[in-house]
DNA sequence: AGCACGCCGACT
DNA sequence: GTCGGCGTGCTC
């Protein structure tokens, strides 16, 4: 056999895992040696000589597993490439396919294959590199290919239709022409939001981005237009591509900088895979240094693949790629709409556009001839995808690196204590930007400690207070002074807990397992999960006593500053206030413009904005995130509150940290106090050793979810005892914790169950997995249960 | 995912 | 007697 030489790594292949019970002849594994991914496939000339029937792999477009074996017609067989669009036939219908390579023919013999029918593009879709990339994410997420496939396609492919150009050969463009928002806008607050988001953006951006940002921002922009406060341009594609507009460059980096970008181009003219952590404080310019390596991969004829959180959040970032790079950059957004972003994949696809800035699923953005990849925060959770494919994208990122032989620059103040690990094993290499930009102070961060500085009662509040006499102190003087201040609560709100003063009964969500947290604005208890709402029951529902309100959130927040500092121009920014990206931005450029003085909010005034203004930033519980019962709640709060800490002093004043907490002693407290990442670094790996947690362990969950909770809890402890039965031998230190009720029993009626494995490495734990996998036959429809690998969170 | 096949309730 | 409920299983 002509082919056995070829293609012999598969016929080996299914011997890495037992994958599903039957593991039925006909199937072709959908397991596949590493070796394999990388294995030369043959020319489609080769295959013409052979007599017997060419074979080829296919992924399917739907959710089953595995890979599919069909004839290939003689007219075909010449113009196949892996990566291609096919049209199957498939069950009684037909269903999309992606050709992978040839195929050998199944050990079954009384199979009757059937034959690709159409194929759908001249070229492929997908590049060679990806095909790689989503075969090892199918594999180590445990999601079928055809899935992975489709889920990473822009919409406009992953249906069974011939690829159609998306070809807007105009593309309109929103140009400004001031640059701030003009004052006379200040009564016209959807016009001066979708200035500031121009502005923000590099001045320059296309029509569809800002409207995606600030609903409506068509008309709004042509409102400005008239005005003249921007222009709104008609450019073609080829056009806007040689403008590349280069500005913005500063003309020196710091020393630090300067040596980061040494070793960075020296890797990109290397040409191979080299990994590395680009540590930096806060402010200390690391986006300056993906700038320069974008440019340098740039030069050597290389497109840069940029990772960040979340585009809404880091306009500044986008911005800044855009007026340096001008339309070489893509920014692949999670809300494009489907032509555009098709466009934006033939764009990369072809080569014309080689910089693609994006969030989680831009991983998948088929960047030609990829020679840097970025990952900007990437200690951040939502690079984690919680539904479908569970990938983390941070992961996959160095990954396709080492498959496309890139150079990965994981960007962050404070690193994932995964990514600090391999540091440490010497996987990846460690850039350090200890200093400041401009050798701006670090900010001064001061305990306050509660159980000493006891809040005084106010006159309006009828609840506790919060804030401190020291900390109230340093606001009036920090607005005093005419500088401004962000007082930072994790938690949305008036108050988080209803709590009955006579039997002690805290007021839940009918449907989920949590405490209804009170909204006066709203004048409503609220569930956080399910957003479930009813009126503020006026006494206990079970004995009718009287409700005590606990528990701080924003709300209050806003409201005791309100009371205390009434000359402060106060505002609040969380999820219930920034309703619409439009109040978002809005919010955020009246801040940035001084219209305020203090910002009260959640996680969002932790991100990436820069405000100049604001010297004081105000921690007003620290203790809040420490008591999730996850082994990463330590870890989450340090980051929270570094970043928080970051906001303050970014511009020429120095910057003020004051911290409440009612546990001073606390590890992650203490060391962000201290300004000591790595102590707080060593002290928390020490302890995920002792207790066998990632880094220094490999996870996955396997989570449950049903209407009945016996059903549901049977099921759980079914999969649990599949699990013990098949457990390795004790020396291979793998571990099974549950199954049990998951911290959040139950969310949206629904009861939740999880088990959890803990393995000193992945391929400890993938036969378990399978075996769970196999048992999934068995389980009622009522039970939904999923395997999450590598899971970001244990709630 | 679709779309079969397959055994138990209220309708012409 | 039949139409149809969605439980279970398969798709090269």
């Amino acid at each position: 056999m002509e082919q056995r030489p070829l293609w012999s790594e598969a016929g080996a292949a299914p011997a890495e895992a037992p994958t599903t019970r039957g593991s039925r002849a006909v199937r072709t594994s959908g397991v596949k040696s590493r070796r394999e991914l990388s294995a030369p496939v043959a020319a489609a000339t080769v295959r013409a000589e052979v007599s017997a029937p060419v074979l080829a792999s296919i992924a399917v477009g739907r959710p089953v597993r595995g890979e599919f074996t069909y004839a290939l017609p003689e007219e075909l067989a010449g113009r196949l490439e892996p990566g291609q669009r096919v049209l199957v036939p498939f069950g009684r219908g037909t269903a999309l396919g992606f050709y992978l390579g040839p195929a050998s023919p199944p050990p079954g013999d009384k199979v009757k294959l059937k034959a690709v029918q159409r194929v759908l593009e001249d070229s492929p879709s997908l590049p060679r590199d990806l095909i790689a990339l989503l075969r090892f994410a199918a594999v180590h997420y445990r999601y079928p290919l055809g899935e992975v496939i489709r889920g990473a396609l822009p919409p406009g492919l992953s249906k069974a239709v011939e690829e159609k150009e998306a070809k807007p050969d105009v593309q309109h463009f929103a140009v400004a022409l001031v640059n701030e928002v003009p004052p006379e806008l200040s009564r016209a607050p959807a016009q001066s939001a979708a200035l500031a988001y121009l502005l923000a953006v590099g001045g320059r951006a296309p029509l569809e981005e800002v409207a995606h940002a600030i609903p409506g921002a068509r008309e709004t922009l042509k409102k400005l237009a008239t005005r003249g406060f921007a222009r709104l341009e008609e450019k073609t594609v080829e056009a806007s591509v040689k403008e590349g507009l280069i500005q913005g460059r500063p003309d020196h980096l710091t020393p630090e900088q300067d040596a980061a970008g040494v070793v960075l181009r020296g890797a990109l003219d290397a040409a191979t895979f080299q990994p590395f952590l680009l540590h930096g404080v806060t402010g200390s310019g690391k986006t300056e240094v993906y700038l320069r390596a974008a440019e340098h991969a740039l030069s050597l004829g290389k497109g840069s693949l940029i990772l960040v959180p979340e585009i809404a959040l880091t306009p500044q970032l986008v911005g800044r790629f855009r007026s340096r790079f001008g339309a070489e950059v893509a920014v692949l957004h999670s809300a494009l709409k489907d032509r555009e972003r098709l466009f934006h994949w033939q764009a990369l696809r072809r080569g014309d556009v080689k910089i693609a800035v994006g969030v989680r699923s831009a991983v998948f953005a088929p960047v030609d001839n990829l020679g840097l990849i970025v990952v900007d925060e990437e200690h951040d959770p939502s690079f984690k995808q919680e539904e479908k494919l569970r990938y983390q994208a941070r992961d996959l990122a160095v990954v396709r690196g080492k498959q496309a032989g890139a150079v990965v620059v994981l960007g962050s103040a404070t690193p994932a204590l995964e990514t600090l690990e391999n540091v440490k094993r010497g996987r990846y290499q460690l850039l350090e930007l200890k200093h400041r930009v401009d050798d701006r102070p670090m900010p001064s961060i001061e305990l306050v400690d509660l159980r000493v500085e006891r809040p005084r009662e106010g006159v309006v509040t009828e609840e506790a207070p919060i804030l401190s006499p020291p900390l109230l102190e340093a606001m009036a003087e920090t607005i005093g002074r005419g500088q401004q201040v962000i007082l930072f609560l994790n938690r949305r709100g008036h108050s988080t807990v209803l709590l009955c003063e006579v039997c002690g009964l805290s007021l839940k969500c009918s449907e989920c397992d949590v405490c209804l947290t009170h909204h006066r604005s709203q004048n409503r208890v609220v569930c956080h999960y399910c957003g479930l709402a009813m009126p503020v029951p006026e006494q206990c529902l079970e004995c009718t006593g009287p409700m005590l309100k606990l528990g701080i959130g924003t709300e209050r927040v806003e409201a005791e500053v309100l009371e205390r500092i009434p000359t402060a121009r106060v505002a609040r920014l969380d999820r219930d206030s920034a309703s619409s990206a439009e109040r978002l931005t809005e919010l955020l450029a009246s801040f940035a413009r001084r219209e305020l003085d203090v910002l009260v909010g959640t996680q969002m005034v932790a991100k990436g904005h820069d405000f100049p203004g604001v010297t004081l930033v105000c921690v007003v519980m620290a203790d809040t995130s420490l008591s999730i019962p996850d082994f990463r709640a330590a870890e989450r709060t340090f980051h929270l509150l570094t970043q928080v800490a970051g906001r303050a002093g970014r511009g020429k004043d120095p910057g003020r940290v004051l911290v409440q907490t009612y546990n001073p002693d606390a590890e992650p407290v203490r060391r962000v106090l201290a300004h000591d990442f790595d102590g707080f670094a060593n002290q928390e790996l020490e302890w995920r050793k002792a207790l066998a947690y990632p880094p220094y362990s490999r996870m996955a969950a396997v989570r449950l979810e049903g209407e009945h909770p016996e059903q549901t809890a049977s099921v759980a402890r079914s999969l649990g005892n599949i699990v013990s039965r098949h457990m390795p031998p004790a020396s291979a230190g793998v571990r099974m914790l549950g199954p049990a009720l998951a911290p959040i029993s139950r969310i949206r009626g629904k009861t939740r169950w999880q088990l959890l494995l803990k393995g000193p490495t992945h391929t400890a734990l993938a036969p378990l997995l399978a075996r769970v996998e196999a048992a999934l036959a068995d389980v009622p429809s009522a039970v939904k249960v999923v395997i999450d690998v590598d899971p970001g969170a244990m709630l």
